[in-house]
DNA sequence: CTGAAAGCGCTTACAG
DNA sequence: CTGAAAGCGCTTACAG
């Protein structure tokens, strides 16, 4: 271990009260007193510990993030936005890899209790009534990220999914497009599956185009769900000039298949994406999608964190902005 | 705040030795006074303040991770596979992104010594005397991935890519190819851009297949700067059925320009890739390439890390196998 | 089997 | 301007 603030003070010949106070920019000291402590502190390449710190602040200077995989798009990009705010205003972040499991999701929470973290980011998962029920015991402030609740009252910020794919329905319909298949996510899934069907099927509704059951699919939001997704309609026969994919994953599955079948993308059939991951743009030929702003929903998530930690005043939920990239896969139809 | 051993202590009519004692599974007590304080913790739901466990053990099961970007394909790999078995082992990892940057990779550093964590990781890039100093100065256990040095003793994780890039050129010269270009990483990259030149060179070496300027171009291992360097290819005029790039990021690129050029992979061009991210299996027609086991790589570094941290005694590098995924770019010349 | 006490490295009233 | 002392929530000899 390197050496304490008792060592800084003996050797400086004040009192550790002393050391401490320059340390914090306290006022209580003259100049040469400051000087002098600077100086040994530099000498003894002296380093406050922050655990130390810690317990007696009630402040680690660390929050908390969970997300059901680190290591998707998804998630690596939210992360960055919140490690680059989260560093900018001196705080450290965990990560929680949930994998999407109860038991695993609940050891973290505890984890992240008996270490004191300040606050949690929670993300893309259904906040359960066990999820909520700890972090409400844990008097922390958490934020919701590209997920929310009606029952549970955290602040959340994400984009308006059924009004995104309303969006991706309807830039297809302006095109020309009447016969659009669906690929959607997870079945029974309330934050990125349902509304986004919702989306589709009013968009549908308001342009007097009927929905056809065979022209909807469920896949996982996952590529190879994409794949098989596109198999079966293809297989169903129902002819179709454009799907709508609830993610880049998948719509980067269809347009795999569609490729294999000899089918022209987007001449024969357009396909529209969700997400605009870095696969979009390196796709071929480069995906038409859907934007969620990640890199800055993060940013902006770890901003109100941090506001909500330093003010302990409770921050408004905000709906980001999406918007629609308009790249290679859609043309009008023949 | 949540109760305090204390309160545990005077609910359960005991002291807090005793309940210290259980807590941690040490000898000492009835069989009757263990259930009795179990019960009152249960009662009283408290949990253990993991910051005051820490500053009396000098052991805060955290780890801390450094990337260039954790939002990069790669990182977000590794730091998965890292997270796995930290999280397995009991410790939280804490992650950084340095951007590259000295100065903030400095601080990332400084923070991490403050807050005590147990061990580091540090990934993909050069580790300098700056790093190095302050490193050992905070002496706890070291590894590196995806980099390594030879001036600075810590053990490290990552395959062998002067190797790999043999066996990619090697690949390509099995299938026929002589005229075989390069689309190498950044300019004086020591850790991922130099080894792999050096592995193409000798390759060709090897066949008899002279090294020629005019087919070989620097990238800077991003999309872009793979579909820049391929128009370059392209420009110069000179014959050739085959690229080696030093990613998959640049392959993509590559491929997306040979699109676009109307050339056809792998009939007409062959393209073979580097790292196997996820993109390379999504690519349309699929990326063959070199893997390397990412994900294996960061939980290998985690279990390293850790045994140093529980053992003390310094582990021996590793060098991870690739191997070469064929899938549909590469075919034999025309 | 059990508890009183010291101590981890800090911060913060309090007193001077 | 400065220091002695208490205390944050734990663990661990030490004594019984």
């Amino acid at each position: 271990m390197g050496p304490t603030i008792k060592d800084v003070a003996k050797k400086a010949k004040v009192s550790v009260a002393t050391v401490s106070r320059v340390l914090n920019n306290q006022p209580g000291y003259s100049e040469k007193t400051k000087k002098k402590v600077l100086q040994v502190i530099k000498e003894m390449g002296y380093q406050p510990n922050a655990i130390a710190r810690g317990l007696i602040n009630k402040r680690t200077q660390t929050i908390g993030v969970l997300f059901p995989s680190v290591s998707s798009l998804f998630s690596s990009k939210v992360l960055h936005g919140i490690e680059h705010i989260a560093h900018e205003r001196d705080h450290s972040v965990i990560v929680c890899n949930t994998d999407t499991d109860g038991k695993r999701t609940m050891k973290y929470l505890q984890v992240l209790g008996e270490k004191q973290v300040d606050g949690i980011i929670f993300t893309s998962e259904v906040l359960t009534e066990d999820y909520y029920r700890v972090l409400k015991a844990m008097n922390i402030p958490v934020i919701l990220v590209s997920t929310f609740s009606l029952r549970y009252p955290f602040p959340y910020v994400k984009v308006d999914d059924k009004h995104a794919a309303y969006h991706a329905t309807e830039y297809l319909i302006k095109q020309g497009h009447r016969k659009i298949a669906m690929i959607s996510g997870t079945e029974g899934d309330e934050i990125a599956g349902t509304p986004r069907i919702e989306g589709y099927r009013e968009a549908l509704r308001d342009y007097g185009i009927p929905f056809q059951e065979n022209l909807f699919v469920f896949g996982d939001f996952g590529y190879r769900s994409g794949c098989a997704a596109m198999k079966k309609l293809l297989e169903r026969g129902e002819e179709f000039t454009a799907v709508f994919a609830a993610s880049d994953e998948m719509a980067t599955g269809a347009l795999s298949v569609a490729y294999q079948h000899g089918i022209k993308v987007p001449d024969q059939l357009s396909i529209i994406g969700y997400d605009n991951l870095q696969i979009a743009e390196m796709s071929v030929p480069p995906l038409t999608t859907v934007a969620q702003p990640l890199f800055e929903m993060g940013k902006l998530a770890a901003e109100m964190l941090l506001t909500m930690i330093e003010t302990g005043v409770t921050v408004e939920s905000r709906i980001m902005p999406h918007s629609i990239i308009e790249r290679q896969t859609v043309a009008k139809p023949l």
